[in-house]
DNA sequence: TCTGGGGTCCTAGGACCC
DNA sequence: TCTGGGGTCCTAGGACCC
């Protein structure tokens, strides 16, 4: 029988802030997207408060102030590695891990059903707290939408202290029914929709639900979700990430932009980052995508989106390779007159370094550039990323994404180490 | 004034094959 | 009058996730 637990760090990006500066426990928080644009987590007193996930900033601006909410700017950095930490802490309770997103992780506690759950799970939060600061919830189950189920229950009850084991429990109907249907992992607004107008309220309901229509309407995986409602096992661990399929950056301007060159300095400068992510995971792109668009926000003036693909003669990881042709697709999409606040651009037809196809008319010799590269992204990760760059990315970049209110990178950074006094 | 970024998977439908 | 059957591949768009 299977067995999984789901391991979620509690407000992660606020907690990650704490961590750093306990003084602001128990006090509101929230920290906002790039650009200082939205929120995208907030403490549970700031969530008392009223502010929503995903508000634009401006638009809770007065809550904030009256209640002296505390701000950060989004700090990746930090994040990235504070995940580091819980993760290899998880480790230590199992190997059969699965790391779903950068504040959550299952594991596959199968071979552990003869020990106290309950326990064994209040052991994990214990030593994630003590070893990294995080708080964590635990949610453990059947199956892991059963799984992610316990766990948002152990987030909201007062009892369960942050662990809920619903594995052969007799609680778990009464659990089911406590969930409505939109907080299924798997069930979106538009199924929820749907299930609504079919009088499906609830967790419980949608797991007695008709099953060819369920499959009629929301396909297999649809047709997944309700039987791992019924606690059969459709979903498995997945221990090795599955490779990368596509590499996007975007992100939206400071302000607006309206010549083309700054939209080149754009283009150049998140080529070169896509590229950077490109090499990490040890892959050449065999098409670069283009995209831009204006403030679809603004009723009142012209809507432009567009985006152009432009497919490589050869597969490649050089970034200026990659630059030049992404200008090149910037110029079939960028039109004038056009008021821009995002560009982006995504590599695709990823190949692995060794299997690459080469072009049979290609003579140019790949080792200068594989050495070049390799010199670019050691010096960046010595020192600090964009120590060596591009000049066609721009130097003063005035359009480039604002973090007004962002902490320091603790624990990467030796010049923005915590000073105790 | 001010509204995020980065992914995955599935399906339907068209183009094309013999 | 009457117009097959079975398949693959690709793409765009929708839905979902954090």
């Amino acid at each position: 029988m299977k067995l999984f637990a789901l391991i979620d760090c509690n407000n992660f990006y606020v907690s990650c802030e704490r961590v750093f500066k306990p003084q602001l426990n128990q006090k509101p928080v929230v920290v906002l997207s790039n650009n200082d644009g939205c929120i995208i987590a907030r403490s549970n007193e700031a969530k008392q408060l009223g502010i929503g996930m995903g508000e634009p900033f401006f638009k809770v601006k007065e809550i904030i102030d009256k209640h002296q909410v505390s701000v950060f700017s989004s700090n990746y950095t930090l994040y990235g590695d504070m995940s580091r930490r819980v993760m290899e802490t998880l480790c230590e309770f199992t190997p059969d891990m699965e790391i779903y997103s950068i504040d959550e992780a299952f594991l596959d506690l199968s071979g552990y059903a003869n020990i106290d759950l309950d326990d064994y799970g209040r052991k994990i939060q214990s030593t994630v707290k003590q070893w990294t600061g995080m708080p964590v919830s635990i949610g453990i189950a059947r199956t892991k939408t059963l799984a992610k189920i316990a766990n948002h229950l152990a987030k909201k009850s007062q009892r369960a202290c942050g662990v809920l084991n619903l594995a052969y429990s007799p609680w778990l109907e009464k659990a089911l029914k406590a969930v409505p249907v939109e907080k299924i992992w798997g069930v979106g607004k538009s199924f929820a929709k749907l299930c609504a107008s079919r009088n499906i309220e609830t967790a419980f309901d949608l797991r007695n639900a008709d099953l060819d229509w369920v499959k009629k309407h929301r396909g297999v995986m649809g047709l997944r979700t309700v039987l791992e409602l019924r606690g059969e096992s459709c979903i498995d661990l997945e221990q090795t990430a599955p490779a990368k399929k596509g590499i996007c950056v975007s992100q939206s301007f400071c302000r607006k932009v309206t010549s083309l060159d700054e939209m080149k300095e754009a283009v150049a400068t998140y080529t070169t980052r896509a590229a950077e992510k490109l090499r990490k995971e040890k892959k050449c792109a065999g098409a670069i995508s283009v995209f831009v668009k204006t403030n679809l926000f603004k009723t009142n003036e012209q809507r432009y989106v567009n985006s152009h693909t432009i497919e490589l003669p050869t597969h490649t990881q050089d970034t200026s390779t990659l630059i030049e042709h992404g200008f090149a697709a910037l110029h079939l999409v960028y039109r004038d007159k056009c008021n821009y606040k995002k560009a982006g651009v995504i590599l695709s037809q990823l190949a692995n370094n060794e299997n690459v196809q080469l072009n049979l008319f290609d003579t140019n010799d790949h080792t200068k550039s594989k050495h070049l590269m390799e010199a670019i992204d050691s010096i960046n990760q010595q020192h600090a990323s964009n120590t060596i760059g591009y000049a066609s990315s721009g130097i003063e970049k005035p359009w480039i994404a604002k973090f007004n209110h962002r902490s320091q990178r603790y624990t990467t950074r030796w010049d923005e180490l915590l000073c105790v006094k």
